[in-house]
DNA sequence: CGCATACTTGAAATGTTTCAAATCGGGTGG
DNA sequence: CCACCCGATTTGAAACATTTCAAGTATGCG
C-alpha cells in the first residue's frame, strides 16, 4: 500500500510527533519523489559524499555506520519505513558517516531544494522538519547510554523495544510481532558486542520466554518483563502520544 | 573578557560553522540574556523539565547526562564556552536527560521567544541554529562509534582530541594546553568506562608522553601522534575552517 | 545437490570492573 | 602554620563480562 503513496508515510510520520495542518499536509503530499530499490548490504550514500536530495525509506530496513580502522563497524541508527535517515544533509554539506540497505530498501529521493522551499513557505513545517532531526538525537543519545551503561542483556532487550514502538507508530506491528530483516551481525555492530555474544544473550531472551525469533519476524511475548529489564521508557521517542504497548 | 559579552561568545561559536552576515551578528546580539553563576555538581535543568529558555555556557564546563538505575550514569556530551547544550529545547517540549555543571559554571539563559522570533526574522539565522543541533548529533554519532567500537585508550585520546578542537576554535588553547576542570569519574562516566580504568589509561597516555596533565590542565605534547592513536579525524565537527593543530 | 551465508557451540584469552586500601592535595579551622 | 579532613587519585588482586578463535550445524538459493 505504502509505497504507491510514498508521501503518505512521511505524513504519517510526522504526524506521529507533531500536529500538521491540512495545508501542510497537501504541500507535502506534493513534493516530488524519485523511488529506487538498493539491494541489500549496498550503500544508498556513502561517507564523505555531498548530496542534493534526502532519502526517504518506504520498505525493508536502512542503518547509518561508521568503519573504522581494522574493519570494525557501528551502527548508528537503524531507520524503517516513513524514516529521513539523512534529512541532516539539509544543513551538513558532507556525510561524516554511511547510509546503507541492512534489507533490500526502497527509497523515495526528495530534492534539497524542495525541502528548503517547503520550509520556507511553510515555517511551522520547517519546525517540525527540525523536530524531526532533533528525536534523531534523542535517540542517539539514548544509544549512547546503552553503549556506556547497560550490560549485553539489556542492550538487546532495549533495542527490541524502541523497534517495536517505532513500528507500531507505522502500522507495522501486529500480534505484538514485526519483520527484523537484519543478521546477528547486523545487530552485534548497532550495539558493540560481538556476533556470538549477540548470539548468547539472543537464546537467554528465548530461554527466559520474553521474545521469539524464527524466520526474521521477532514477537515480543512478554512486553511488560522485557521493557522492565531493558529500563525501557518512551520519553526520548517524544511521540504526541505515548503507546500503550 | 568574554563574560562582559556573553552574545559574542555566541557569534564566534556560530562563526566557526557558518557565515554570518552584519545584520544578523547584530541581531543575534541583540538578544536578552540573563547570566547566573551555577555551582559544581548542580543540575542546570533536570530530566523531564519543561523550560523555555535555552542556556548558553559563558565559562566552566557543563554535561547533558542520563542516570539509570542503581546510580549509574552516562554523561552524553561535554559542553565549553559557546555551547547552547539544550538548543533542542526549543522544538522538543520534555528534557529525555539532565543539564548539570561539572564545574562551577555561567551560563546565559536566552528566552525561547526571542530565539524564534530571530529564527523567524531571519530563515538563514534558523537555519544555522539548526545546524547547530546537527553538529551536536554529529559529536553523539562519534561519541557512539567510541562506545561502541573503541578500547578505552583510544576513547580518552579521542576525547582529548575532540575537546582540544572544541576549545580552540574558542580560543580557549595556548601552548597545545587547555583547562580540564573535571574529574576522573566524570571522564568515566562520558567514556562508559570505570574510574580505575580511566585511571590507568590516564598513566599509560602520559608514560607515553602523548599528554600531562596536572593541576587541572591537559597538555597535548604530541598531537600527531595522539590523533593517530585516537584515529581522530575531524570531519564530523563540520568545522568551516579545518584545524591546522 | 552443492555452495554460501547465517547461526550455534565450546574453550581459552582478554579487557575491564569491582573491591578494598593507601596516598595525595588543597582548603579550613584551631 | 600546622593538623586535619575531604574529595580525588592511585595501586593491587580477584572476579567478571565479553571477545576471540575455531569448528560445527543449520538454512536458503541457484
Amino acid at each position: 500500500m505504502a509505497i504507491g503513496f510514498p508521501l503518505s508515510l512521511l505524513v504519517r510520520k510526522l504526524e506521529s510527533s507533531a500536529l500538521l495542518s491540512d495545508e501542510e499536509r497537501r504541500a507535502i503530499e506534493g513534493l516530488p519523489v524519485a523511488t529506487k530499490i538498493v539491494p541489500a548490504h549496498q550503500d544508498i550514500v556513502s561517507d564523505k559524499e555531498q548530496t542534493s536530495r534526502c532519502c526517504l525509506v518506504l520498505e525493508g530496513w536502512a542503518c547509518r555506520y561508521k568503519m573504522l580502522h581494522e574493519g570494525r563497524r557501528q551502527i548508528l541508527s537503524l531507520h524503517v519505513p516513513g524514516d529521513i535517515p539523512d534529512l541532516h544533509s539539509l544543513h551538513l554539506e558532507v556525510m561524516d558517516h554511511s547510509l546503507g540497505a541492512l534489507s533490500q530498501v526502497t527509497v523515495g529521493f526528495l530534492p534539497h531544494e524542495a525541502i528548503r522551499d517547503l520550509a520556507l513557505r511553510f515555517p511551522h513545517l520547517a519546525g517540525v522538519l527540525w523536530r524531526e532531526t532533533l528525536i534523531d538525537a534523542a535517540i542517539f543519545r539514548e544509544w549512547m547510554t546503552s553503549l556506556g551503561r547497560r550490560d549485553a542483556y539489556k542492550r538487546l532487550a532495549h533495542l527490541f523495544c524502541e523497534m517495536y514502538v517505532r513500528l507500531d507508530v507505522m502500522g507495522l506491528v501486529s500480534d505484538h510481532s514485526y519483520r527484523l530483516p537484519i543478521t546477528q551481525v547486523d545487530l552485534s555492530d548497532a550495539l558493540g558486542l560481538s556476533n556470538v555474544h549477540i548470539n548468547r544473550v539472543l537464546q537467554e531472551l528465548r530461554h527466559q520466554e520474553l521474545i521469539t525469533l524464527r524466520g526474521g519476524v521477532l514477537t515480543i511475548n512478554k512486553w511488560p518483563e522485557l521493557a522492565e529489564a531493558a529500563e525501557f521508557d518512551t520519553t526520548y521517542l517524544h511521540l504526541r502520544s505515548r503507546p500503550a504497548a
